[in-house]
DNA sequence: CTACATTAGTCAAGTTAATAGATGCATTAT
DNA sequence: ATAATGCATCTATTAACTTGACTAATGTAG
């Protein structure tokens, strides 16, 4: 018989991908693990096992000792999209309790450890309300607990854009209280009370819109081998990473690897990588700071604006 | 008629979650987007739309103009048990390239940046294989490129586990070549070739099984406020953390943190964090490290171990 | 050693889910 | 005006899945 993958249902081709997935990853599976995690009766699970057998021949056998079936060697996957980032990816997540192991596909597995602190999570209606917010345009008033802190909490702000960095997501504003545009940390935003139509032009925030490249190469002081390493590690060619990113995300990438530091400060297998135009960075974001200044100087004198 | 939700079958219920997660996190959705996500016929995506407002009524409204359905203000979601964690990890993942686009549910959505340096992946056929030798307690010959490097790259490890620690994926293995425990990076691991069963007893690797507690609290310098808020962020009990984590994962937390440094180096703004305890552990390191060497020299004088 | 639980496979009968094909209706673009 | 798109709904048919009943191999408790 001829099968056709494409063809198989949407249900069928997960439950398939599923067994495909625990003989590769895991050597191994059972009907348990089928009915388990779909919720499919014994019987389904067996005919689905017997599917897999037919689309992939030689792909498993069963040991009627312990009970499960083990891959053979060198099977070759059909579903698996081959990417090894499906498997550490769903790891990582299980690992920081961003998803349940119910909800993975991660059977046996090894010991792992990962190393981070957990951060405090943000209420879902919270950023629901700031997503409203970036897709209607809206300004509003929030209550945020700053880190340098004015005692006042309350803040006006117009989002336009999410930023991860560093473990932390931001939202990307203007300020109204302090007349520029600015970062926002997601969990640090308390309670939203009142919105209106925002009355900011979004293509004002120079520091957003500005894509800088950064240059970065491996610490000169590091063995030959040891500049080599780290330039496979982060896939620079020829030794040289060219990374753009905008202005207002460069911060978190600079901070992140200690890229404004001398490069003395720190050991070099602690540094491992340098910014090589660092002075032009630095130089870009003061002039581009100046100009969003000048530019939004211009336009708040002359009437609110509100882009279409 | 009654429904409940729990007797749906696995393939509705993930598309009636997909009705809810679209409603809920971007207030909108068509028919389309079932059929393409789902591969389903558009009857069957209409019966899917009419299931949903059957469980959960007054939900959503078409709009025969847009030709959308949007949802109404406060509707409750009935299958979405997630947090928040289930949009932003899927943006995050679908920005790092880690899944396709088309494998999340994240529909229209803002303008999202992720400050990070991508990293070199892994091949899976070595991490499958490392996974194999921990799994099989084998012994594995490696091609390594290290950092600080010798010229050799053959290096004979017997892995154990595996840690996450600043983006990257390490293997934590006996190394023979070394006489210890150590940390292979995966991404430099180039090449595997022969294998044999391991000889080492993992439960020597005490730096892996030793459990220190890191106490971490707000940089001192840190005005009240921004203690108050530092500490709020990663989840702090009366302005302290105590953080277990195993003594050869803590090194990745301290130099991701800085927290060996001494904590007039940087910043407090940029430091915000640092280790009360910074002697004990580096005491209980060292301290550690002794008694695995010493450990290890009783058994390997008396005969080669394998543990059960 | 027997009795029993567990895991698996299969056949048959019946239900539910999904498809194809067809029709109508409303809105938007040409 | 005409074509194209998106949605709803009807009928007939097929594929997917379930329940129920029966068989077989293995491991374990009594």
């Amino acid at each position: 018989m001829n099968f056709r993958i494409e063809q198989l249902r949407w249900g069928v081709r997960r439950r398939l991908e599923f067994i495909e997935f625990r003989l590769f990853w895991d050597g191994k599976f059972n009907r348990r693990d089928l009915t388990d995690t779909f919720g499919i009766s014994a019987q389904q699970a067996s005919a689905d096992i017997a599917l897999y057998d037919q689309i992939v021949p030689n792909s498993f056998v069963y040991n009627s000792n312990k009970k499960v079936y083990f891959c053979i060697e060198r099977f070759k996957p059909a579903f698996l999209t081959e990417s090894i980032d499906s498997y550490l990816l769903q790891k990582l997540a299980v690992e920081h309790q961003w998803i349940r192991l119910e909800d993975s596909w991660i059977g046996n597995s090894p010991p792992v450890e990962v190393a981070s602190l957990s951060r405090a999570t943000t209420d879902a209606s919270i950023l629901l309300q700031i997503l409203r917010a970036i897709h209607g345009r809206l300004e509003i008033d929030i209550n945020y607990t700053s880190l340098t802190g004015s005692s006042n909490p309350s803040r006006t702000i117009a989002p336009h854009a999410l930023t991860h960095g560093d473990g932390q997501w931001y939202v990307r504003s203007w300020s109204s209280n302090h007349n520029d545009f600015r970062d926002y940390s997601l969990n640090r935003i308390n309670k939203i009370f009142g919105s209106r139509s925002a009355t900011i032009d979004r293509s004002l925030d120079f520091e957003w819109v500005h894509v800088i490249n950064l240059v970065i190469v491996p610490h000169p002081k590091l063995s030959k081998k040891g500049k080599a390493s780290v330039a496979r590690s982060f896939k620079m060619t020829n030794g040289r990473l060219d990374h753009p990113c905008r202005l207002s995300v460069s911060f978190y990438l600079i901070s992140h690897h200690n890229l404004d530091l001398d490069p003395d400060k720190l050991d070099p297998d602690r540094q491992q990588i340098i910014l090589l135009n660092r002075d032009e960075v630095k130089n870009a974001r003061s002039a581009t700071r100046q100009m969003s200044k000048e530019a939004l100087a211009r336009t708040l004198t002359k009437r609110p604006l509100d882009s279409g």
